[in-house]
DNA sequence: AACAATCTGGGATACGGTTCCCCCACTCTC
DNA sequence: GAGAGTGGGGGAACCGTATCCCAGATTGTT
């Protein structure tokens, strides 16, 4: 008998139908189904069986507008495929679900623009919190781009999280939860050095990104601590994938094959270097050592197992939500410029099979 | 000196805000966004300048509680880490961002009860479809559950996509997209049982999982096509990861060692399968023969390369979009039970090096 | 020149909840 | 037995946007 809808369309329940066919008013309905305010066991019983009969589910757009509403936190990522990524995710994830937040995802497929659209998307759903993951570029209009994002999100009462990637200069809005890249690479080089190695195939990766840069920083600083000179003409930039560890270590084969261990900016390089080793009929790790970085599944799963650096990416997930909620729920207590607002965890190597000493020391 | 907001909140503008700035009606601020209704362009203009001014962008909320607002697919899935996933969800969000949609990601964690709360959160958010992945559990319960889900998100003007699990029975409003799972078994097995292999130890993954079962269906037809007895007591029923591979062969090595290939539910445990083969000693493909299912980039980085079953998995998550894209825009033209809510996607084995006949013939 | 047709912009209402404010009914106390 | 106190429920104002319905302005027609 209602006057508001007349067609029959397939339109979800709406809270005013559950208090009407319950007898209660909406008030009554809304305060059962949040729970926060007192209310008689008759009147919740009988609520609650007609929310069960009609299927009602409270419209979560009209509850956030009202001012209530679940949490939310935008993921944003080059490309959703690659392993370090999901970790991250999935600690996120996580997190976020642990509190009762809901999480968002994006790619961006290295377009600018797209990312630009997909922050302000973001800032129409109101988020808690973007997360951007992945390495930056090292662009000045890079920085500028990002420190007007950190803004614009916080003057919409959002947060910017960067992670994986290295602290906006200024005073920006923005939390960074970064690993110790560089001091990674640094201990993974020195491993390669103890192990008596002195010509090392460097594959850092794009040479714009601001991780890989970080790692061959590592290294470099590895040789000088151990006195072994560095030869810049072992470096080969290029992307981070498998094709590319192929196609270097094929080159190098033929340009400067005394090489006898290869440090990989990622182990999915390193899995295509091994390719080529293989390929050339090189054995690893007899006469080639090869190391990773990155600690993915892959990494355990190929042979000889990979020695490798691990980056607690689940971890850093898990930090960078909680994070943005701690700020959240200390609200007006924190100040821009507290601290917290750049956390670095640990990195580590894991020693497995993919290094041996040099054929012939 | 608006009555309505005192405090300097880092609230953000709102289209009140700008219309009050530029001196027009709200009406005309929503015109000029939406852009659907003709308006002057000296009107536009200083609506422009001042939305810019305020960085001011809409509440995607309030949008779409007042009828408009940009569709969205929940995505939902057992674990975020696995690649398989990573590319049907990559081909679900690609498509999503080409019609200007949004994607929402949530992980089950295999827990039903998590899975319930997620598709309720989900119809809360009134998202256009909820895409659900992987293998469905063979229970009955099981299949009441997805229908109930299914009705459930019909009734709310939703819809229930499944990828990668067998379709529902009955007449329930959901979609299916699938592929040949089954197919695919038949032909890797006919692959191996061509190259003269006769003793299989095939490991189909967790028993109660559909795709494990179709995967072993397939294998045995394969085994009857090619008149070679089938022995049940090569088949071990495990988890899909490298450690079952690994713990499997290392068993079978031991039990029956007298197989000359494995068939390998998944590529993860082809890869602890090829492990185990090696740290006994033997070399794959010359002593034991190997295949996976999946082709995901893990195939190709291991050595040899693995011979497995390319699944079309981004494919498939185009096609799970534009599914519930064309449904939503066929609107009142579709009717339940139309063709096209079960699409099956074809498989296909990728050779590459890790079978060759048996030892001696 | 008067009137009709076409454009543009404004006012008001609806979307589905949450929550503030107020009132009623019932118990407890003196 | 009457007044005060308390707990539970209803009415209504808002949250921020889209759109329906009109009115004023402008242009064109006879």
């Amino acid at each position: 008998m209602s006057q508001r809808k007349t067609s029959g369309d397939p339109a979800r329940a709406t809270i005013r139908d559950v208090a009407e066919r319950a007898g209660v008013s909406v008030a009554s309905v809304s305060r059962v189904l949040s729970g926060n305010y007192p209310v008689s066991e008759d009147l919740r019983r009988r609520v609650m069986k007609v929310v069960r009969d009609l299927d009602y589910v409270t419209n979560a757009h009209a509850r956030s507008l009202a001012g209530g509403g679940t949490p939310t936190v935008a993921i944003l990522i080059n490309n959703i495929t690659g392993a370090a990524f999901a970790h991250v995710a999935k600690g996120v994830e996580g997190a976020a679900t642990l509190r009762g937040w809901l999480s968002l995802v994006g790619t961006t497929g290295d377009d600018p623009e797209r990312e630009l659209a997909l922050v302000n998307l973001m800032r129409q759903q109101g988020v808690a919190a973007v997360v951007l993951l992945g390495g930056a570029y090292d662009y000045d209009e890079y920085q500028l781009r990002m420190a007007r994002f950190a803004r614009s999100l916080d003057a919409a009462g959002s947060h910017l999280v960067l992670v994986g990637r290295p602290p906006l200069e200024g005073d920006v809005p923005a939390t960074t939860v970064d690993y110790d890249n560089e001091g990674g690479a640094y201990a993974m080089a020195s491993h390669l050095l103890s192990a008596g190695h002195r010509r090392v195939l460097i594959l850092p990766g794009p040479a714009e990104l601001t991780t890989a840069q970080g790692r061959l920083k590592g290294a470099r600083r590895a040789f000088e601590s151990y006195g072994v000179p560095f030869d810049p003409g072992l470096v080969r930039y290029g992307p981070y994938d498998d094709e590319h560890g192929y196609a270097a270590v094929e080159t190098a084969l033929h340009d400067t094959p005394d090489f006898t261990a290869v440090l990989a900016g990622t182990d999915v390089v390193a899995a295509g270097a091994m390719q080529a080793l293989r390929a050339a009929g090189l054995r690893v790790p007899d006469d080639v050592s090869i190391v990773g970085y990155d600690d993915i599944p892959l990494a355990s799963q190929l042979t000889p197992q990979l020695t490798t650096v691990h980056v607690p990416y689940e971890e850093m997930g898990r930090v960078a939500l909680r994070a943005v909620a701690d700020r959240r729920e200390g609200g007006a207590g924190r100040r821009k410029g507290a601290d917290g607002d750049h956390l670095i965890l640990g990195t580590h190597v894991v020693v497995r099979n993919s290094v041996q000493p040099p054929p012939r020391g």
